[in-house]
RNA sequence: GGGAGAUUAGCUCAGUUGGUAGAGCAACUCGUUUACACCGAGAAGGUCACAGGUUCGAGUCCUGUAUCUCCCACCA
């Protein structure tokens, strides 16, 4: 008779199990694939890979984490309970921008110094030393979410190997005329002092005042501008080529005096002008809007910069603006403006005002020379001529790359049909720095703008540095999503031929949010399209936001985050990550709260106590039955739970982990612990031995065969559902297994599905 | 300005291919010499936003309307 075990008779206590239970899964080896058991004594044959968006190295796990962790666990712990070759591969991201300016930040409170004051050298060494330190807290809260990642593959995205991946890519890409330096009106963050791309803008809505005026008394138009401090940078008026009231004034150049600076603008005619907007003129600044610097190309006109990489006018603002901030000298046109009679309007209205994502930084529009990505370019590729925009477009047209939902489709197209060139150098030096050298007499290097007189400088790029050392390498580093788009084979072994990349690339599924589905998921297409000629996965799972019950999203800013640590802390990883996945489909937000998660340690416990009850009740069986010696009425049963396994097993199949989920938990609940277990309890206590001799011998037998029967049928059900809620619920189910399984039996992780 | 999504019980949300409206939480009644009060049984709660249409049959498909949310965009 068995007995049973001590630990089970007090209530289930996730806390005390689970660092135990992760580091005997690690221990096991069966997260890496190279040391997964075999199944039925046969190697497995077919790989299923996932390699994690890396979190940033600076983050601690948000609920957005553990979302994304929980779906990627369930659908590796799966497959590889299903006999697949399965890789998860963890990593943490450099983050440039946010990651320098959070050393940046302690330096200069703590010591006082800018990074001017350390230098890129040491800057860099105190960067990476606060970036080893935050990568062990991301990994160590990543692994409290049971995440079974290969962390013998652990990459970071400024590693050695990631590093060699992104030169190689660089070079080819240089070589292929598909990167090129080039002067353009770009996005610059004057807090982060960098240049960003158009997907790290985000518009603010804001109370503005559209001014109407003229540059002077004898000048014919007047113009209109939310940004009249900007117009002293103006060098045309363009109005529409059939708009009748200023016809007569096409082709003439008027020389004005306008706030203490003298301008020449000429009036052209351009079909961009709305000749409804405003007084249907614009005043075209070339260098500091990229609408008007399209139109200086089309028209050939010079341009004057007026502001700053400190968003401060210039010299060339003239004496009554230069020095000022950009708001300072706003406030001053508009008081010149009225002091001279110029002024004919002002109206309010709502503008969208462009801000840096990353450090909330007024984004100024600036000329300056720059690293870029062609994507509109044709090049050979494998023989065909193609644009990149080609390559992005047909890995989801030809069905190479499904996204889902499939809506997400349809956007991601839109936004390739407008994609511009993709502006991928930064003035940080925390990043990959790009690998191209010149010559050095004939550079002078300076702050900014003297790089446009150098744009004939002597110019190497390679992967390894040119010979001699007259050679000075580029100030400038990568935009971290250049590195991120190599991931899915950089992680791999690219650019070497590796056994990984073989048998993991593509990847079976990428799973992420479909927030960074431009920033990250069309520039992966892009990257592996390009260099391998292969889509980077397979699948294209996108998980929704997780948000809290004002429907808001959880950020650090708001404070209004569950602590997922805290949860855990509190009701256990398992209980978190039920709440997380229950009715979450995918592109769609979710909402959590901590009651959630509460009645989901509830279930927890749940199972702990059937358990418990299970094993009480069957610890006389001798042997247990199979389940075709089960009595007719108990093989109903089986097959009722079979049914519903393959219903789940569909939907794991089919990514509706939400759905799976609700009926695992429901059927263990509602028909396992509340009727067959109850059914059964009858049966056994039935089949007990009477004391009183009235039964026949033959209605004692058949008493016993059914409570034995139930008995086996307990056992059956419970130790198959144990394995089918697994995935959801690693750690009560693995300390579970501990007591139910049979001899023969290994971890529950590897267990056959 | 363009695009996408949402609207189902008091709250938060599920609802595959059209086939008798579901769950969790909350609230209500009853039960418990007991695997589990981190429990069980029961009842209550819904014109599935609105108006049309297709169909034997619509929460689901189509058209329109309303409200909310998000994304994209160089209207100065």
């Amino acid at each position: 008779m068995k007995q049973v075990p001590e630990q089970l008779l007090k209530p289930f206590d996730a806390k005390s199990v689970e660092a135990e239970l992760y580091k005997m899964w690690e221990e096991s080896g069966y997260f890496n694939p190279d040391n997964l058991p075999l199944v039925n004594g046969q190697p497995r044959t077919e790989n299923y890979s996932i390699i994690l968006p890396p979190p940033n190295v600076t983050g601690t796990l948000h609920c957005g984490h553990a979302l994304m962790l929980v779906i990627q666990d369930i659908l590796i712990r799966f497959k590889r309970m299903q006999g697949f070759n399965t890789l998860w591969l963890p990593g943490t991201d450099h983050a440039s921008i946010a990651t320098q300016s959070i050393v940046e930040k302690k330096i200069s409170k703590e010591e006082g110094k800018s990074r001017h004051d350390l230098g890129r050298e040491e800057l860099l060494k105190r960067v990476d030393e606060f970036a080893k330190q935050s990568q062990e807290t991301i990994i160590k809260q990543t692994k409290a979410m049971g995440a079974s990642l290969d962390w013998s593959r652990l990459a970071f995205t400024l590693d050695e190997k990631r590093n060699l991946a992104v030169r190689t890519a660089f070079k080819k890409m240089y070589d292929d005329g598909l990167i090129y330096r080039g002067l353009r009106a770009i996005n610059w963050d004057p807090k982060g002092q960098t240049t960003i791309s158009d997907d790290e803008i985000v518009s603010e809505e804001k109370e503005g005042v559209m001014y109407t005026f003229k540059y002077s008394a004898d000048f014919p138009i007047a113009i209109s501008s939310t940004r009249p401090e900007t117009k002293v940078g103006d060098t045309a008026v363009a109005v529409h080529p059939d708009d009748e009231r200023y016809k007569e004034f096409i082709g003439k150049t008027f020389t004005c005096d306008f706030a203490g600076n003298k301008i020449e603008v000429k009036v052209i005619a351009d079909h961009h002008v709305d000749k409804e907007f405003g007084t249907g003129a614009l005043g075209v600044t070339p260098a500091h809007s990229k609408a008007d610097w399209e139109i200086k190309e089309r028209h050939d006109l010079p341009m004057r910069i007026v502001i700053n990489e400190y968003a401060k006018m210039t010299e060339d603002a003239g004496t009554l603006l230069a020095g000022k901030k950009v708001t300072e000298a706003r406030e001053e046109v508009v008081k010149w403006l009225k002091e001279n009679n110029l002024l004919i309007g002002e109206e309010k209205t709502t503008q969208q005002i462009p801000t840096a994502e990353r450090t909330g930084g007024l984004v100024e529009t600036i000329p300056k020379m720059q690293w870029f990505v062609a994507v509109n370019k044709k090049f050979n590729h494998f023989g065909n001529e193609k644009t990149l925009k080609d390559l992005m477009r047909e890995a989801v047209d030809n069905g190479e790359t499904k996204i889902l939902p499939d809506r997400f489709e349809r956007v991601y197209h839109h936004w390739i049909n407008d994609l511009h060139d993709w502006c991928i150098s930064r003035q940080i030096w925390y990043g990959h720095r790009v690998p191209v050298w010149y010559k050095k007499e004939s550079r002078i290097k300076d702050e900014g703008l003297s790089e446009m007189q150098n744009s004939d400088t002597e110019v190497y790029c390679g992967i390894n540095p040119p010979e001699g050392n007259d050679w000075i390498q580029d100030e400038d580093t990568l935009d971290t999503w250049f590195s991120s788009a190599l991931w899915t084979f950089s992680t791999l072994g690219w650019p070497n031929d590796t056994i990984d990349l073989k048998k993991f690339h593509p990847t079976t599924v990428m799973e992420t949010g479909y927030d960074i589905i431009f920033f990250w998921v069309a520039r992966m297409i892009l990257a592996s399209k390009y260099l391998l000629n292969e889509t980077p996965f397979k699948t294209v799972y996108l998980h929704g936001l997780v948000r809290d019950m004002q429907n808001r999203k959880f950020s650090k800013t708001l404070g209004n985050g569950i602590d997922p640590l805290e949860m855990i802390e509190k009701y256990g990883t398992d209980a978190l990550r039920m709440a997380l996945v229950v009715g979450n489909g995918a592109g769609n937000d979710t909402k959590l709260s901590e009651d959630k998660i509460k009645a989901y340690k509830h279930f927890a416990n749940k199972i702990w106590n059937a358990t418990r009850f299970v094993l009480e009740r069957t610890n006389d069986l001798e042997k247990e039955l199979s389940v075709n010696e089960l009595t007719e009425s108990h093989q109903n049963y089986y097959k009722e739970w079979t049914d519903k396994k393959s219903e789940i097993t569909k939907d794991l199949e089919e990514f509706r982990l939400g759905q799976a989920t609700e009926k695992i938990y429901d059927f263990f609940w509602h028909r396992f612990a509340d009727v067959i277990i109850e059914e059964m309890k009858k049966e056994i206590l039935q089949g007990a031995k009477s004391d009183e001799d009235v039964r026949s011998q033959q209605v004692e037998d058949a008493k016993q065969i059914s409570k034995i029967s139930a008995q086996s049928l307990l056992l059956i059900l419970l130790r198959e559902q144990i394995i089918t809620m697994h995935p959801f619920i690693p750690f009560v189910t693995e300390e579970v297994w501990k007591y139910i399984k049979r001899d023969k039996d290994d971890l529950l992780m590897v267990t056959k599905w």
